[in-house]
DNA sequence: GGCTTCACG
DNA sequence: ACGTACGTGAAGCCG
């Protein structure tokens, strides 16, 4: 049965109008209201597939109000003019998805949503009516379902059918009209007969069936108060209940829906949104129709390029989709996909373990198998292909994309696999389009399973040692808490910034230094200026970082703790536009070292019994990535001289002899190394150097005039951006830049900064990745029982069997110097120790 | 759920 | 005159 979905306008404005700040543009002009009603209209449409939608608004001047009743919306609150000056706004937004809107002078949206229903059912649709109006409840049948919006939050709805609606209410829907005749509707200015309350009229129409059913032998009526009110008020309850009755008989004709898409995109969409400055909606339809048909963009000429003897005729990577033997298909629905990815049906033993299969976030489904015993090969992932096309859509369910496709959702797992099918084959070609191909099969795919085992082996943790720590914290946090306290003169909320504010500025009469949205900071930088003008800075300083480890890092893993002792990270390979990997439940990519009692925490973590832990960093990856890339000679020989890079930066720029840098200076030229990465500004180094912004700008200029080819290579690349509106990485993957033409400065220029350090970043994540697919490709024909267990972005940690460490650890250091040939030597550094704060360097015999 | 803070590379 | 370093994840506070 097709199904029509019909929205209340008004009322899911103003659902979102309170649920939301009151958002505005960069001109002042308030879109809260918009943003939210288009976030939730899109939610809804996703989420009921529905054939057709239509939305319906009260009619602007409701002056003409057929069912004549004087003070009609009397003692509703004045429209605030917020929400009034965005109706235009929203209208717009709906012609532009093709959704038709209805409105009639003298009628309410109700009138107008009952006469769709009926007109609907008279055409074979079943109605779905989202509304936060309870007065629809009466349009309830077996045909017409109302989802009621919650008084609070935005998200989740309330399904109301016939028996919701007597649990809810108290009577069927057709007797609502009846209800509200007796117990009036304040919100509607419906008087209905006074004396007789909510309780009393569930109870008589529920008894009585109906008013006419009521009126018919008043002597039934025991209760005298009732009897009463209900002998003098007759005519008050006809008159209620027909002005509460919807009127389905509006006159207004069937809508057509032109569009056979669900949310239709168009650039004239993408402009008005663009207008509204509502990116995430831009990006969250705009992106997978209009930007990937340009794809004659080739990728930055960036110096490497993918082995072309790797490189697929596209036919023949298609053949993997096509060959039935081999996918996951409708008519084999072994798999059953829920939206995590979770396996939900599996038959033992596989069917046919041999098959090259495809899914979605296949990495869950590879470690459920493994914990069965079992492995399977997985030729495609549509969540990775999706991330490949988009790094910055940020959403990459089987559902969402199926919604950027325009495809139906359907709940039922068959249909789900067929869709699963069909929008791996497109995005596979959009991946041959784009000359994405490589990076996708050679690396990304690959690269599932290594991630897999290292989840699923994890990293031992010495949990009396970590309960150890916390107390040790507790003790420590007890102590400083009574010292602040004390110097403070007053107990107050150390957790809270605003507090801690209150008591620093106005209390102590400390001078303020940055502001915030909220209020004045309270950072570490702040603090640590502060630091010699009363001594709660310092016990401050030592909270906030016994805090943080005791919090996130003693509390928080303490409860990650698995049955085997060991903690189990999950690595994210679609969250980061750049192309680097991320890690969470816990995060083990930020596992404090900087600082001596954080470092402790390091402590904890230790190798399987017998075993030692073993560690791989590249050193400079991104300064020596960039050198590559830019092919700047000044640092490209630097690199190849083998100097200490930071004190040659210092000499080369400050003209100073290598041998007289001191740490100033060179501190001060490890910052400028840093800012390059990051898009540099000298406001930026000022702030991270304690020099002046004008002395920061004359020091990046000296870098650049020392390193002209890297200025040269950063305007290319700021070019290459502004015409394709994205740029790539050494391996091609794609981050795309949609602000690099705002025309606001402040965006403008966040993208440009974006745009450098994602060739950077990314290009330095593209290059640990290939060095651990091709470290586990080697590894498989060694059959060793060390494992690799942790990435750190630019770090590769193995649970290392002692003896086995001289030739792991070799294989290992020449995979990652070699995996990648650059212009500059790729330097490995090499350390083990009984645990992970215990690290000694370490070298290899030489062979 | 947004804001602030802070841990890492 | 503006108002910025890049990329993440987790925790506590607050409305």
């Amino acid at each position: 049965m097709p199904k029509q979905l019909l929205i209340d306008g008004h009322s899911l404005l103003f659902r979102a109008y309170h649920a939301l700040p009151p958002l505005t543009r960069a001109d002042g002009s308030p879109t809260g209201a918009l943003y939210g009603f288009a976030n939730m209209l899109l939610k809804v449409i996703e989420d009921h597939q529905p054939d057709r939608t239509v939305v319906a608004f009260d009619a602007p001047h409701p002056t003409f109000r057929h069912r004549l009743y004087p003070e009609y919306k009397g003692t509703r609150a004045e429209t605030p003019d917020e929400f009034k000056r965005q109706l235009p706004f929203v209208e717009e937004f709906l012609d532009h998805l093709l959704i038709p809107r209805v409105s009639l002078a003298g009628y309410e949206a109700d009138d107008l949503i009952g006469t769709l229903s009926r007109l609907g059912q008279e055409r074979g649709y079943d109605s779905e009516i989202i509304t936060g109006d309870r007065d629809l409840l009466q349009l309830i049948s077996d045909r017409v379902t109302i989802y009621l919006t919650q008084r609070v939050g935005m998200s989740g709805l309330d399904r109301i059918d016939r028996e919701a609606c007597i649990l809810k209410m108290g009577v069927s829907p057709e007797q609502i009209p009846d209800l509200k005749g007796l117990m009036g509707d304040p919100s509607d200015n419906i008087r209905g007969v006074s004396g007789i309350g909510e309780k009393s009229a569930v109870q008589l129409i529920s008894q009585y069936g109906s008013i006419d059913a009521v009126y018919q032998d008043l002597t039934l009526i025991t209760n005298p108060r009732w009897r009463k009110a209900l002998e003098s008020q007759h005519e008050e309850a006809i008159t209620s209940r027909d002005l509460a009755t919807i009127d389905c008989n509006a006159p207004i004709g069937w809508p057509e829906v032109k569009e056979p898409l669900l949310v239709r995109y168009s650039e004239a969409l993408d402009t008005f949104l663009a207008t509204m400055e509502m990116d995430s909606l831009r990006r969250r339809f705009g992106r997978n129709d209009s930007k990937t048909s340009s794809s004659e963009a080739a990728p930055a000429d960036l110096g490497w390029e993918p082995d072309e003897a790797k490189r697929v005729d596209p036919a023949e990577f298609m053949l993997n989709v096509h060959d039935e033997l081999t996918i996951l298909s409708a008519d084999r629905p072994y798999l059953l996909l829920s939206e995590d990815g979770r396996l939900t049906e599996w038959p033992t033993p596989l069917p046919l373990p041999q098959a090259r299969y495809i899914g979605w976030s296949t990495k869950a489904l590879l470690s459920q198998l493994e914990g069965r015993g079992e492995s399977v090969t997985f030729v495609h992932d549509g969540e990775i292909q999706a991330y490949l096309l988009d790094a910055e859509a940020r959403a990459y369910t089987l559902a969402d994309v199926a919604a950027s496709y325009g495809a139906k959702w359907q709940d039922d797992p068959e249909y789900q696999i067929r869709l699963v099918r069909a929008l791996i084959e497109r995005q596979a070609q959009r991946l041959v389009d784009k000359g994405l191909e490589a990076l996708y099969r050679d690396l990304e795919m690959p690269l599932i399973p290594v991630l897999a085992h290292m989840e699923s082996h994890g990293i031992g943790v010495d949990g009396p040692r970590l309960r150890l720590l916390g107390q040790e914290c507790e003790s420590l946090l007890g102590d400083l808490q009574q010292e602040i306290y004390q110097l403070a003169d007053c107990e107050f909320n150390i957790n809270s910034t605003q507090q801690l504010a209150e008591v620093l500025f106005d209390r102590l009469k400390l001078p303020v230094g940055k502001k915030t949205k909220t209020g004045y900071s309270t950072d570490a930088d702040t603090l640590e200026k502060l630091r010699p003008l009363h001594p709660i800075i310092d016990k401050m300083l030592s909270y906030r970082q016994l805090m943080k480890i005791k919090g996130t890092y003693v509390d928080g893993m303490i409860n990650l703790i698995g049955a085997d002792g060991k903690i189990h990270t999950t690595f994210h390979q679609t969250v980061a536009a750049t192309g680097r990997l991320s890690s969470s439940d816990p995060n083990l990519q930020n596992i404090p070292v900087r600082e001596k009692m954080g470092r402790r925490v390091r402590g904890v973590f230790v190798p399987s019994q017998g075993n030692l832990l073993s560690a791989a960093d590249y050193s400079q990856i991104e300064l020596r990535m960039l050198a590559h890339l830019s092919a700047d000679d000044h640092l490209i020989q630097a690199f190849q001289d083998g100097e200490d890079i930071h004190r040659r930066t210092a000499a080369e720029m400050f003209n100073i002899p290598l041998e007289q840098v001191d740490s100033t200076w060179r501190n001060r030229a490890k910052a400028i190394n840093f800012g390059i990465i990051y898009g540099i500004s000298g406001f930026g180094l000022a702030r991270d150097t304690g020099v002046s912004a004008k002395e920061a700008s004359a020091y990046i200029d000296r870098y650049y005039g020392r390193y002209p080819r890297l200025k040269q290579y950063f305007d290319e690349i700021l070019e290459f951006a502004r015409h394709h509106g994205e740029v790539s990485t050494i391996l091609g993957r794609v981050r795309p830049l949609p602000d690099i033409l705002h025309k606001n400065r402040v965006r403008r220029q966040y993208a440009e900064r974006m745009a450098i350090n994602t060739v950077i970043q990314g290009s330095a994540a593209d290059l640990i990745k290939s060095a651990m697919v091709a470290f586990d490709r080697e590894s498989r024909g060694h059959r060793w029982k060390s494992l690799l267990t942790l990435q750190v972005h630019d770090e590769l940690i193995w649970d290392m069997v002692p003896e086995e460490e001289a030739e792991v650890m070799d294989v290992a250091d020449r995979i990652m110097t070699s995996v990648m040939p650059l212009s500059v030597p790729l330097v490995v550094e090499l350390k083990h120790g009984p645990n992970w704060e215990q690290m000694t360097a370490f070298a290899l015999e030489a062979r």
